[in-house]
RNA sequence: GCGCCCGUAGCUCAGUUGGAUAGAGCAUCGGCCUUCUAAGCCGAGGGUCACAGGUUCGACUCCUGUCGGGCGCGCCA
């Protein structure tokens, strides 16, 4: 409908400009939105403001003209000029009333784009290094990261999600050291325990295994274990397998999956790491200082330049991070979303001028970045900060035991990631209304025990048949509901381009919402609304379409965060 | 000290690249179940959009400064 309009607003505007003997063409600042309040019809747009100063007329006066120009359309019933020029279109109800059958026959692909014509993506999330079970901020990073993934799929990107970590650093050093002083019996606070060891519980588990000879299949890897006391390296190699095993276990319980892992060892490994650092000597933007070898990230909006080679020899971390993205370019990926905590925002510009300094072509905002903040527990009013298995903080997996992973997925994506989350166990546990999940959920499953009746009556839905009816919806409920289903693609699509999956919650909120005022609605002539209309098969037929429709909607939103759509409560 | 993010109703938060009278939910108060799930609906109260300037037809939104909170500022990752 959207598209429609600005076509026609389109060859309104140029017979306008050729009239008055101005070329103008469509800003890209103007916009067609829905209409907030009803008043202003169904679409309102602000064209003629934003032309008024190049076409040199009051914004009324131009209003005036453009609909003078606007081409006839069986879709616009009306249009009118308001406030300081906004031009309201009010649309033919047919306009809307197909909008159920088109959904219906689109079914899951409703407000999604399969085609991959937007191109290649990667979407980089979770990330974390195999040294402890994943927490809670792990585990925000994994619902945002996913429903992106899932929002980018939707909006027509071929995507890629992926896990980059490393396996070979100073933290699994002590990993392995960790474990080793368990297998030697040594507890933490004893003599003998490594300095900055993982304290965790989970070690514990991680040195039984061993000792038992135990085999780990983890996604990306697996080892058996040599069961050899001794053998630090045979340790920590158990080590990692075990807890990315481990970790693979929470993200499948949480329903996430990964395409790609990707090793910070492989790149040494694989000479990608020299191969930059060569590269980089060769731009000429490095410089030997201190018996270091340092990047002149600075000359590309850094604020301070950056260690590469440590006197020691060494590399720091900030190398194999711009060998790893060279990579992803090199992939093909035209974007690449990287979702992380917000404590590491001090690697961006280093990441970027690392990649600009190489002269690769890549565009200077590449990769883009989605930060999420810091996620407070809380339980019975009190912060929570600590679980029994990892000792020092609460993992994703607690959350899952405890308040499942429908809302564990809903609260962990329903605000938006740049502010501070506060997940209220009591309330994401809570089977009530002060819980939206369940507000949602039971939306859908409200519409399904509706359908139930509908068959127990003896009038089951028939979508083909409810065609020809969709005219009998005029009620001001249905009206609204249908608007709001109309959305449903623009919300998908923005949401991806600004990296928003928290307006996948709220939208369903909305839906939600819409559905319940719709069940409880009085009609024009003060009757309760009711679905299943004995004597008037037709008004069933039509009113079972819109819920169906309705339904689908709710089922396609809630597979975008992650969360089952139940039939019953 | 410097950089990034945040500050909107009692609480938790939206606000679509500057648009019409700033919106939800929860909580509070008042109503609604003989009929499709009351895990629901309807109504009411509640705001100097942290503060002060600026930009313009118009600012919660953009710019500058101030205050408050979080994070970062390592030849750690």
């Amino acid at each position: 409908m959207k598209s429609q309009l600005q076509a026609l607003l389109e060859q309104a505007l140029a017979s306008l400009s050729s009239t008055l003997g101005r070329e103008v063409a469509m800003p890209s600042s103007v916009q067609i939105d829905a209409a907030k309040d009803a008043r202003h019809g169904d679409f309102a747009t602000n064209l003629a403001m934003v032309v008024a100063k190049p076409l040199g007329q009051p914004p009324r006066a131009i209003a005036e003209a453009l609909l003078k120009h606007l081409p006839a359309s069986p879709l616009i019933a009306k249009a009118e000029i308001a406030g300081p020029g906004f031009i309201n279109f009010f649309l033919n109800a047919d306009a809307f009333t197909s909008l159920v059958s088109d959904i219906i026959a689109a079914g899951e692909r409703y407000g999604r784009d399969d085609s991959k014509r937007r191109g290649k993506v990667v979407v980089e999330f979770v990330s974390a290094n195999p040294t402890g079970p994943l927490h809670v901020g792990h585990g925000r990073g994994a619902a945002v990261g996913d429903c992106l993934a899932r929002l980018y799929e939707a909006a027509g990107w071929d995507v890629t999600r992926e896990f980059y970590y490393n396996d070979a650093g100073a933290q699994i050093s002590n990993l392995g050291a960790s474990v080793h002083a368990r297998i030697k019996g040594i507890a933490p606070e004893e003599a003998g325990w490594p300095e900055n060891g993982y304290r965790g519980d989970y070690i514990v588990d991680v040195a039984k295994a061993y000792l038992a000879g135990e085999t780990v299949i983890a996604d990306d890897r697996e080892v058996t274990a040599k069961a050899d006391a001794d053998d630090v390296a045979a340790i920590t190699d158990f080590a990692v397998a075990y807890l990315r095993r481990e970790q693979d276990a929470d993200l499948k319980a949480f329903g996430v999956a990964f395409d790609v892992y990707s090793l910070e060892s492989a790149l040494y490994t694989e000479g990608k790491v020299e191969q930059t650092v060569a590269a980089l000597i060769a731009s000429g933007h490095t410089f030997e200082q201190d018996d270091a070898l340092w990047l002149r990230t600075t000359g590309f909006g850094d604020d301070k330049d950056r260690v590469m080679r440590k006197r020691e020899g060494g590399y720091t971390y900030f190398l194999p991070d711009v060998a790893y993205h060279v990579g992803k370019w090199q992939r093909g990926y035209t974007r690449a979303v990287n979702e992380q905590g917000s404590d590491h925002h001090g690697t961006i510009a280093r990441v970027r001028a690392g990649l600009q300094a190489l002269n690769l072509g890549i565009p200077k905002n590449w990769p883009s970045y989605v930060l999420h903040q810091m996620v407070t527990v809380m339980r019975g009013g009190e912060e929570v900060k600590i679980s029994k298995r990892a000792g020092s903080y609460v993992t994703l997996r607690d959350l899952i035991d405890e308040v499942g992973r429908d809302a564990t997925r809903y609260f962990l994506t329903a605000r938006k990631s740049d502010s501070h989350l506060v997940f209220d166990v009591d309330l994401a546990r809570s089977k009530s209304d002060e819980n939206p999940v369940y507000y949602i959920q039971y939306a859908h499953a409200r519409i399904c025990s509706v359908l139930r009746q509908a068959v127990e009556r003896g009038m089951p839905f028939d979508a083909a048949a409810a065609g020809t009816t969709l005219h009998r919806l005029t009620e001001a409920p249905e009206k609204a509901l249908l608007a709001h289903l109309a959305k449903f693609p623009e919300m998908v699509s923005v949401a991806a381009e600004q990296n928003a999956p928290h307006s996948v919650a709220f939208f369903l909120r909305d839906t939600a919402d819409l559905l319940h005022s719709y069940y409880n609605a009085i009609d024009a002539a003060g009757n309760r609304i009711r679905f299943l209309v004995e004597d008037d098969a037709d008004l069933t037929r039509a009113r079972l379409a819109l819920v169906v429709a309705t339904r689908q909607v709710i089922r396609n939103g809630l597979a975008l965060i992650g969360v089952s759509a139940p039939e019953s409560m």
